[in-house]
DNA sequence: ACACAAATGCAACTTTGTTGCAAAATAAAT
DNA sequence: ATTTATTTTGCAACAAAGTTGCATTTGTGT
């Protein structure tokens, strides 16, 4: 088990249970964001699809995992650096999803440039997402 | 009617029909982006639900409308500028989602900036959505 | 080991999206 | 203007995705 797991659960006083270990280990060996149906597929029938639902939930409150936005419906979460408050990730980094393989990824690396808004907009969040070609699928 | 109704559809080569109209309208009317639910509730039983998901469908093909990616799982719809072409809208604009009241709109003049991606990486599409406070609910 | 609190699993349900096909509406042809 | 061909719609049935309440189980702190 990633050691990271237990110190990342205890931090945000969530209880130690076998689903929460699970899914965070999935999300810490794949380092790719996964939708709810890749854990499910992932975690073979191990648990509820309720309780994965609530853990996801669970892990997006405490700034565990963040959503990464997409224009077919379907959501998926990746984790947040550790810097991340609880709530939302502010780090703005972009996030890749390859048109290919379906994988997408957080850039960490990569910061969302600033963007001049129109008077009177306020911004409290930016979510940029590129796709295309990544680079196993060149 | 909206005069740009009839024209928007003849010059894609589609048929002239009720729905389509209605669901057109709606967006030129309304000037903001709009998801499948709200698109059910403006439009007043009028039509099947399964039109309404076919209709939408056809018009993100033929150009008319695009996406707007977002974490919710509750993707919106746009009227796509006349310089589009069919498939996809490539001018690039910014959108932004309010907190307050949930409005989703296009900021057509403000353009995506540039991002610089790691090298082996190939974009295709960049979809900015910046979320906050729009300038009716300051 | 015990009591309390929290999380899980189950069942039932709601909402959202899809598919095939007959009926209806639109477009094209005569 | 009427007929024929094509396209679109509505219905029904289904599949998938997400939610809620509650009893049972698991985890935590003493």
């Amino acid at each position: 088990m990633h050691p990271r797991i237990i110190d990342t659960l205890k931090r945000r006083q969530l209880s130690i249970t076998d689903s929460r270990k699970k899914i965070l280990e999935l999300f810490l060996e794949r380092k790719a964001a996964l939708a709810h149906a890749d854990i499910e597929q992932h975690s073979g029938d191990e648990f509820d699809r309720v309780t994965i639902y609530r853990t996801l939930q669970t892990f997006v409150e405490k700034g565990i995992l963040h959503t990464i936005p997409s224009a077919d419906n379907s959501v998926k979460y990746a984790l947040c650096k550790d810097a991340c408050t609880e709530g939302h990730h502010h780090d703005n980094h972009v996030h890749f999803m390859c048109d290919a393989c379906g994988i997408t990824y957080c850039l960490d690396h990569v910061t969302v440039p600033a963007v001049q808004l129109p008077p009177g907009y306020q911004v409290h969040q930016l979510d940029l997402v590129a796709s295309g070609t990544c680079i196993k699928c060149q």
